[in-house]
DNA sequence: GATCGCTTTAT
DNA sequence: TAAAGCGAT
């Protein structure tokens, strides 16, 4: 590694100055470092909504990083425009050697970052990468003829074999901080001026930036160990929510990994289990960049042609299936952003097995709307609820809508949070109000048909429906 | 080539 | 209870 004079640290999903491989390496081998963001105009383009929360959560995040920047003095460029064009345009200006920036793994950014790399190149500045967003990437666990892994457990066991100090060590970018290039204070571009507008992000239930991850971080630690009982019930606070700063890199991968090894036990151990299942998708997605373009992972079920009733996938964008627990999520996910993890699983099944709906097509009304939405882990768990995918469930495996609500929601507390329409309804009857008798319904005022939608499908057909179009499937094996 | 061990469940 | 199973070793 030559050292540079003037370099750039191009930030992506790493909104963050700590532990940051490229802003290490950066750091370490330059006079004075540039920190760049660019609002990607090929990436915004494609997003329907003026107020997406990920560009929100974004805004805020690097609001933050350019105030820490310039108590440093120094601060972070933010360009707006392609990145083909904006970043050499940026490193000739400013006479930069070589850009440092982190790998992304899907296939968008590979081909990007390729030839933005190619037209550095052509004014001999070289771009740098680094491993960062994971512990072990797409090459560094393979099975024993050196090919990725077709089964989860297998892989985990052999991360966590391979896990140990040397790969969860920070890099101490602090140290270097004095390398960061001196410039004047200047706020950074306005969501407006990008063509974005504030207002769906909940500041409140939201905490943005390296700031908002270190104290979600702080609260989690406190019931990780309750993490494998609690994770479970969407009424209860069980789960990290984390999956926000670790899609933008707001906290580092290695600082999680070190706590919940720090940590141990059965909670700590499950939920490190659920970040090696990102590192999975991650490395599957890289070895099969063909799952960005809706094949499914075992092309035998490629075949199945779904019946696609139009008004069906409505009615489950639009939580009306008449299945309360399918409904209360689906809201939870319009007004928040957010889907709590047994829930996602629940409507995946439910879409695909109970309305027979392409899988594709929740998988992409996912990605509109979550704003922990990651390419990989969104296509790795609807391919395994759909059960097309890499180690997914078996295909005959279909989720019961009721028995998951009388399981994971005993209470309604959840349901009730986002139907209030059935807040009178007993608990008796709140898991499959169709059920309920009319003197019942006129107790509780809630008229199935009229306050709260009749069931679009009957579960026990539906099920049966299901079974025989993935049957058909299995068959040209 | 047999054995092992499996996120999330159903009827 | 099973395994409309199976990959990894």
């Amino acid at each position: 590694m030559p050292s540079y004079f003037s370099t750039i640290c191009w930030l992506r999903r790493d909104l963050r100055l700590h532990d940051n491989a490229a802003l290490y390496h950066a750091l370490k081998n330059s006079q004075s470092v540039q920190c760049v963001f660019v609002f990607d105009a090929s990436i915004l383009e494609k997003l329907n909504d003026p107020q997406d929360r990920r560009v929100e959560f974004i805004w805020h995040s690097l609001r933050e990083l350019n105030e820490r920047l310039q108590s440093l003095g120094s601060r972070l460029q933010v360009l707006h425009g392609k990145p083909i064009e904006v970043i050499p345009a940026m490193a000739r200006e400013i006479n930069a050697e070589a850009v440092f920036c982190n790998h992304d793994y899907e296939p968008d950014a590979v081909s990007r970052d390729a030839a933005v790399a190619q037209a550095l190149s052509a004014h001999d500045i070289t771009l740098h990468h680094y491993k960062d967003q994971v512990i072990f990437e797409q090459s560094e666990i393979l099975n024993g003829s050196g090919k990725p892994y077709g089964v989860f457990a297998p892989y985990k066991h052999a991360w966590l074999k391979k896990l140990d100090d040397f790969y969860l060590r920070a890099y101490p970018t602090e140290r270097y901080f004095a390398a960061l290039a001196p410039c004047a204070a200047q706020a950074i571009p306005s969501l407006e001026s990008i063509g974005f507008a504030p207002g769906k992000l909940d500041l409140l239930a939201m905490l943005t930036g390296e700031s908002g991850a270190m104290t979600l971080f702080e609260d989690f630690i406190r019931r990780i160990g309750q993490y494998q009982e609690a994770r479970d019930f969407p009424s209860v606070k069980g789960v990290s929510c984390l999956s926000a700063h670790l899609r933008f890199g707001t906290i580092s991968i290695r600082r999680l990994a070190v706590a919940a090894r720090h940590v141990g036990g059965a909670g700590a151990e499950t939920w490190l289990s659920e970040l090696i299942w990102r590192e999975f998708y991650q490395m599957l997605l890289y070895h099969y960049p063909q799952l960005a373009q809706g094949a499914a992972f075992k092309p035998q079920f490629n075949a199945i042609v779904f019946p696609n009733d139009a008004a069906k996938f409505a009615a489950w964008c639009e939580a009306r299936t008449g299945y309360p627990l399918v409904d209360a999520a689906m809201r939870q996910l319009y007004q928040t952003g957010f889907m709590h993890n047994r829930l996602r699983m629940v409507v995946a099944s439910f879409l695909v097995k109970d309305l027979h709906i392409d899988w594709r097509w929740g998988e992409r009304y996912f990605a509109e709307h979550l704003l922990d939405f990651d390419l990989a882990a969104n296509n790795g768990g609807w391919q395994w609820a759909a059960s097309t995918g890499c180690d997914a469930q078996p295909w005959f495996r279909i989720f019961n809508p009721v028995t998951q609500s009388e399981k994971f929601d005993p209470q309604g507390k959840f349901i009730r949070r986002y139907l209030p329409e059935l807040a009178t309804c007993q608990n008796r009857w709140l898991h499959a109000p169709w059920l309920m008798p009319v003197s019942e319904q006129q107790r509780s005022g809630i008229m199935i048909g009229q306050s709260y939608p009749q069931p679009v499908v009957d579960h026990a057909l539906a099920r049966i429906k299901a079974l025989s179009l993935f049957k058909d499937a299995q068959l040209y094996v």
